[in-house]
RNA sequence: CGGGAGAUGGCGGAGUGGUCAAUCGCAACCGACUGUAAAUCGGUAAAAUCGGAGGUUCAAAUCCUUCUCUCCCGA
């Protein structure tokens, strides 16, 4: 096994990798091609989102979700636990979103309808789509619940995990035929909130199971305590490393929605390989750029890498000629300035968007380029 | 010329006798964003004595008179 690269049917993916979300079936704001100009040569799609919005028997009839998205490279997707999780967070309160031991239980909101996903239907979904990485259905958790909370998390979710495992061989008969590269990859999820003791029993129990990637879960998002206002950047990055020395180095590491340049860096270097995280095309369209350092306002670092930021919706920029990065060569710092991307941001002009997430992910690709060179 | 409606901060627009030196939204400025409820969310600042004049009242942006202007309908 080469820890450089990970083989796909739809082209190796070089390590260490960042992934931008299509969450809907689209990098928001720009086309695939849009992506594949900006260095983007893998990415992240969402199975419930795609199971809900088109259907995985009609994405399977139609040849695939790449052939779908026409998009040849690999395809990594999400079993869809975070966005149920995500539902239940944001409806509190509606008794028809609830997760017990069988599966996530919800109000699909386009048609009304009850739904359940199981670790098997989500395995099944992403068999439909033809996905080269797959994810099993995870119970995710705040970082700031209780014991007691986090603890039952992390029972069911390694019970849905060994039943996805289970799904996956049944639906992989030459499993163990042919080598990597020949079958989609399966990563589970440790959970276990901010807990040192929880998140151990996790990857224990996950790495019993098996799996060929093991992912770090839960990023504590949308809750009033955070674990970055609990701590500073130290509890983040120690937690990190803590979970991928749980982790043998044979394995693949996929450290879900991390994160900012600076933290990908660091996790790299304790032993990280993948990425994916909604914030340089989510930024971009928020007027939130990614620059080489000099070119900007504040300064971030990770060791001897560096780079600025630019919030472009400042009056600050309200005259400024110069392109968002002078040592950039995209598609928006070759053709416009930074008054005119600031002026169709301002209006909410998607032209403007698209731009902005041409140079984040432009920024991004070369950031993990420089990662690899350190 | 007749009939009707209206005139409130940069803009839109609440408010029809006291609790209105005036709600709110937009625009402005600043922040946040981490497996996308996100072209979203939060904060800050600033700005109107309520078209002009007179009157009623203890009290009016709110009622009355009149003037000015705008819009709609009909000749």
């Amino acid at each position: 096994m080469n820890k450089n690269e990970i083989k796909t049917k739809h082209g190796n993916i070089n390590l260490p990798a960042f992934m931008p979300d299509a969450t809907y079936g689209s990098i928001k704001s720009i086309s695939f091609k849009d992506a594949t100009d900006s260095g983007v040569k893998e990415i992240v799609t969402t199975t419930m989102h795609i199971e809900q919005n088109i259907g995985s028997e009609f994405i399977k009839d139609f040849g695939g979700i790449h052939k779908f998205f026409g998009w040849n490279r690999p395809i990594l997707t999400d079993s869809g636990g975070w966005q149920v999780f995500s539902l239940i967070q944001r409806t509190k309160g509606n008794s028809k979103n609830f997760i017990t031991e069988a599966g996530c239980s919800f109000i699909d909101s386009n048609n009304g309808q009850q739904f359940l996903l199981t670790p098997e239907s989500s395995m099944q979904i992403q068999f439909n789509l033809g996905s080269d990485l797959m994810t099993v259905l995870d119970d995710p958790i705040l970082g700031d619940a209780s014991f007691a909370e986090r603890k039952e998390c992390v029972r069911i979710n390694t019970v849905w995990a060994k039943r996805a495992k289970q799904k996956y061989i049944d639906l992989t008969p030459t499993l163990s035929l042919k080598g990597e590269g020949d079958h989609p990859l399966l990563g589970s999820v440790i959970q276990g909130g901010n807990d040192y003791e929880l998140r151990k029993q996790s990857a224990n129990e996950l790495l019993e199971l098996d799996f060929d990637i093991y992912n770090f879960g839960g990023l504590p998002l949308h809750t009033p305590v955070s674990w970055k206002s609990e701590s500073e950047e130290g509890f983040f990055h120690d937690i990190l490393k803590y979970v991928s020395d749980l982790i043998p180095d044979n394995k693949y590491k996929y450290a879900m929605g991390v994160g900012q340049p600076t933290d990908i860096a660091y996790c790299v270097d304790v032993g990280w390989d993948l990425f994916d995280t909604v914030l340089p095309t989510r930024n971009a369209r928020h007027g939130y750029l990614y620059v080489s350092e000099g070119q900007g306002e504040d300064t971030k670092r990770y060791k001897k890498l560096s780079h600025d930021v630019i919030r472009i919706k400042k009056e600050l920029y309200e005259k400024d000629d110069r392109p968002i990065d002078e040592t950039c060569s995209c598609e928006a710092c070759s053709t416009v300035s930074r008054a005119y991307l600031r002026h169709l941001i301002r209006i909410n002009e998607p032209a403007g968007f698209r731009l902005a997430t041409i140079h984040n992910l432009t920024f991004y690709s070369k950031w993990m380029e420089d990662i690899k060179q350190q």
